[in-house]
Parts: C-alpha cells; structure tokens; sequence
DNA sequence: GCTAGTATCTTAACAGCGTACAGATAAGCT
DNA sequence: AGCTTATCTGTACGCTGTTAAGATACTAGC
C-alpha cells in the first residue's frame, strides 16, 4: 500500500504532476516576497519541490516562466479595466475615472504582477499570444477616450485627443509606480500604507484627471 | 625607462589613480547599453582594467557603486528642475509647465540614471548624503504647487492641494515612464523615436498638465 | 496486456556572478 | 630610512541559469 497507483502527492512521486501551474504560482509568491529582481528559477524549481533542471520541461527557460506570470497578469489587467469601463455606462468621464480607479488597484492589489508586466527584458513579447492580450488595456482606454470626444472607432486621433489620451495614461501609470515604489509615502504623510493610498488619495488625484475641453 | 617613476599608464601601472571615477563612468556606460538589470560588478571592473575584487576598495559593495550613479542623478536632476522652475518667472503655471518639460526631458536623455534612481532597491537610501539630495526634486516640485495655490511655504497641504501635487507628479512621472519603455511608441504612431516624443508628444500632453481651479 | 514511444524529472557539469580573504605593490608620513 | 596605510591581484566559495545524458512514469497501438 506504500506505493498507491495514484500516487496522491505525499513523498515524491517522481513526476509532479502540475508543476507548470505550482511554479507560476511559486513565481508570483517569490516576486511578492523579493520583488522582480529577487526572482529565481531555482528558487521557484525547490519551492515546487523538484530539481532546478525541472522547468525546462514546461517553460523555454526563466523567461518563459515569467512571460506565463506576465501574460495572466495582462489578462486580468485587461479584465478589470473592461469592467470597470462597462461600469462607467454611458458616461464618458465617469468611464475614465472608473478605469482610473481600476488601474491604480490592479496596481496596488497585484504588485508582483504589476511590477513584472512593466519591466520590459523580464518577460519576451514574442511568448504565446501576448501581441493579442496585452494591448487589450490600451484598447480599453482608447475607447473610453474616443468616447469623450465622439470620435468614431477607426477614426485617426487627432493631436489634442492624442495628447489626452497619453496624459489619462500617464497620469494613472505614474500614480501606480509612484504609489507601489512608496515615494508617495513621504509625500502623503506618515500615516497610510496602500489602503491609505487607495482609499484616501487616489480618489483626491483622480479629481485632476484630464478633461476634454481646455481654455 | 620601461618603469617610469610615474607609470604613464599604458602597461598596466598597479595602481590605477581614477578608479573611482571610472568604475562610475563604467556603470553608467552598462546600464545605457544593457539596462539597468545588465549591469555586472564585474563588466564594470574589466572596463576599468582591474580585478573582479578592486571595486571593493572603494564602494561596499555592487550596491554601492550603484548609490553612487544614482546619487549624482539625483543631484543633476534636483539642479535640472530647480533651473526649469526659474525659467518659469513669477507664473505658476508656467514654472509647472517648464518643471514637466525639464522632468521628462532629464529622463529621456538621461535614461540609465533615470531608471536607475526610480529603482527601490538597486541602490541604497543610506548611501552617503542620500537623504538630502534625493528629496530636492519634490522639493522643487511642491514648491511651484504652493505658488499655484498661494499657501505659504510652511502652512500644511490641503486635501485638494495634495491631490493636485499627486497628479502633476504622477502625469510627468509616467510619461517619462512610458516614453522610455517604449509603450507611447505604439500609441504615438510608427514613427517617432525619443526626439518626435520630446518635441511633438510631450508637449501635447503637457497641455493637460492639472490646473487649480476645477469646478 | 505488453511494448514502444514520449513526456517528465534527476543528476552532474559548466560558466558567470558577487564577495571575502590573504598577499602583493605602491604611496605617504615621520 | 622605515612604518603605515591605501590600493590592487589571485584565489576561492556559494549562488545563479542552462545544458546534456540518463532514469522513471505515463500513453498509444497492437
């Protein structure tokens, strides 16, 4: 009975059985615990308990690994911002705060994931089909933006609508950074940590978003 | 004459004489071709011509060395925005606007310092005066925020005030950002590069900047 | 139900990394 | 002059990612 025909999981059944999975999961704990720079494939191989020769089976290489955590983490980050422009109805400006909202809490709620997805050289663009998911934010936002401006959906963007699309992003995207990089810390007072940021002054920046008619 | 008393430095004099400068010079030139993770302690050394162990000698450690570039990015920057600031006269919105030029600016031609120093983690914040330095930028930064809304420079920041600051930091912080990664490369157009974003997209977006009053 | 093939994992090895340690060399001070 | 200190080398250790060859288990086809 030592050995069962399915081996449950216990000792140390020699093929794992879902290790792909277990190590982005082991990834994504390790980028939460160390940060991106603190990511190994050895560590992640020992925490899914197999050899650090293991990987290589399911992934091209550490890359690869991380393009898998990155490429999830754009599809969720794609997902919340989709929701959270179906939840700004048919308002344009209220779409854009509503995605507002949502970027900086994806960023705040999934650092790991976050931080990863913006580090260009951690994860390759050309893995499976990150060319479809990834632009699907941008998407999202650009839509809101035409929106704002009643431009058609493939009609060319004008250089003002241009330019507000890039400050709408900017503005979120550098909110994100500086809020998970905890400069804003300093600049928000002692007291906070991310539910402070969250609840208190993202909503006080997002007031200051940019707005379609300008003097 | 082969050994000159002072060893010219064609051969290989033992002691160096400018290390310290160009293991600084060395890093800088890394990170700008390889990035910021490309960066080796000992790639620095082989093109200062010493042993893997010099570098010790004269920073602590790798961490070390990187304080150092990042210490005197942060002092060009602090200078570069206070210059900006000037630039803009007794116009608060003018000194904004020429900070977010001077912001975007330093880090597009500046781009191994600048992600180097927006990197928590790769340098260290006890590194030698680090601590009054690094803060001079927001300094600067805070200071135009208080000419906008005329609150003296010792009275404490109102909620509105402080989402203000947030926006005009986070706008100009992740369009450098952005601009760098390469992400407004797609939104902006085929064309481009980093001069078509500094001359055509930044100021584009600059018009968006936050303004005070807001209904 | 057996066998062949394939997928999965291990062990061992290699080169490159940061860094610590002991020793060599040069410069400066008294 | 000699002693002290600063600077650099050589060596070594443990870590990293990755590769190659071999072990093990699952799966198809007969």
């Amino acid at each position: 009975m030592k050995k069962a025909k399915k081996p449950a999981a216990r000792p140390r059944p020699y093929h794992h059985g879902d290790l792909k999975d277990q190590l982005v999961a082991a990834a994504e704990a390790i980028i939460l615990e160390r940060g991106v720079d603190g990511f190994t494939l050895r560590e992640a191989a020992r925490r899914a308990g197999v050899s650090p020769a293991a990987p290589a089976h399911h992934f091209k290489d550490a890359k690869g690994l991380l393009s898998e955590v990155a490429l999830r983490g754009f599809k969720d980050f794609g997902d919340a911002l989709a929701a959270a422009d179906a939840r700004g109805g048919g308002d344009p400006a209220r779409r854009l705060h509503e995605q507002g909202l949502a970027y900086v809490n994806f960023a705040l709620k999934n650092p790991a994931r976050f931080q990863l997805m913006f580090r260009k050289g951690k994860w390759d663009p050309a893995y499976e089909n990150f060319a479809e998911v990834a632009p699907r934010a941008f998407a999202v936002l650009e839509g809101a933006v035409r929106a704002t401006f009643g431009l058609a959906p493939d009609a060319p963007l004008t250089d003002d609508t241009n330019g507000f699309l890039m400050a709408t992003w900017s503005v979120v995207h550098g909110f994100a950074h500086l809020a998970l990089s905890g400069d804003l810390d300093m600049a928000a007072g002692p007291r906070g940590g991310r539910n402070a940021i969250l609840d208190r002054f993202l909503p006080l920046m997002l007031r200051h978003l940019p707005m379609p008619v300008r003097k």
